[in-house]
DNA sequence: CCTATTATCTCGTTGAGCGAGATACACGCT
DNA sequence: AGCGTGTATCTCGCTCAACGAGATAATAGG
């Protein structure tokens, strides 16, 4: 029989199949595919952090070379989500800005997910939180860690 | 100020990511696309629950239409990772099977992470178990049903 | 300034996945 | 048996995301 703690690591799995398909089908209903997606999300997460983002740094973000960073900015700017704006100091790089309104369309979509997560854990004593955050760092550093 | 249990819902975000860049080196390491990968996945998957996969079954799985399922299959019998075979009782369907090898290549990259994770679970306790088991089936639940 | 370096873009190509339709088998129905 | 309807897979032609190679433009160092 099974080790016991396999239900977690497939309940795991699985929620992390369901998050992308959440996002595919986010990316579907807008017209957009799960690359263009992911460069929003990293996106509002460099603006939250309150960083700008080159072409380039998004690009490499994604595991794109320079010619599909290129056809995404351009993709993404034609849908009008993004806007390509020359960098002030080195006029080399393009600082790609999300527009406000594609930040809408993600809370819009993203946002009771979100809500329902934090609702959960708002069920949860500070033990229990501990152990599910120390979980989560933990698969995270060991699947950011093995293979490189 | 945010909510502290952002921090969590970032961290699973996070989890996620990981998760799939991990699954994204698999692929390229083995010449292999995502959509194979997930592909494997699932037949893994089927053959541990003792059920047999067609080539229908598989497609739908992965949102592939009939064209892309055949291709998908063309490829993964290609480099030798599944194997085609004519449904026995209806003679329409193709069984696909995994290949014993593909079945060794996944468990030698995925196997670390999994044990990983198992030994970080041992580490806590029955309640703490719970909390995690709860809030990912919670979050699974809520990403599967969000938007149908 | 002249050269090396860095950032982005252009061009031509590859290949995953799609839509439409062909093919092959299965299951009634009479 | 013979025929039509439904179902499973495959073939063909196409689109478009992403790649490699190389062009273009701006910066940095000697």
């Amino acid at each position: 029989m099974p080790a016991p703690e396999m239900e977690i690591v497939h309940l795991l799995r699985a929620v992390a199949v369901e998050l992308g398909l959440h996002s595919a089908r986010f990316a579907s209903r807008n017209g957009m595919h799960p690359t263009d997606v992911r460069a929003l999300i990293t996106l509002m997460d460099a603006r939250r952090a309150g960083e700008e983002m080159t072409a380039g740094r998004l690009g490499a973000a994604l595991g794109l070379n320079s010619a599909g960073t290129t056809a995404l900015v351009d993709r993404l700017e034609r849908a009008g989500h993004v806007r390509r704006v020359r960098g002030e100091g080195d006029r080399r790089k393009v600082l790609v800005e999300v527009d406000e309104r594609a930040v809408a369309l993600g809370q819009a979509y993203f946002g009771p997910l979100i809500d329902r997560s934090v609702e959960l854990l708002r069920g949860y004593d500070e033990r229990e939180l501990a152990a599910v955050r120390s979980f989560l760092r933990g698969v995270r550093d060991a699947a950011g860690r093995e293979g490189e």
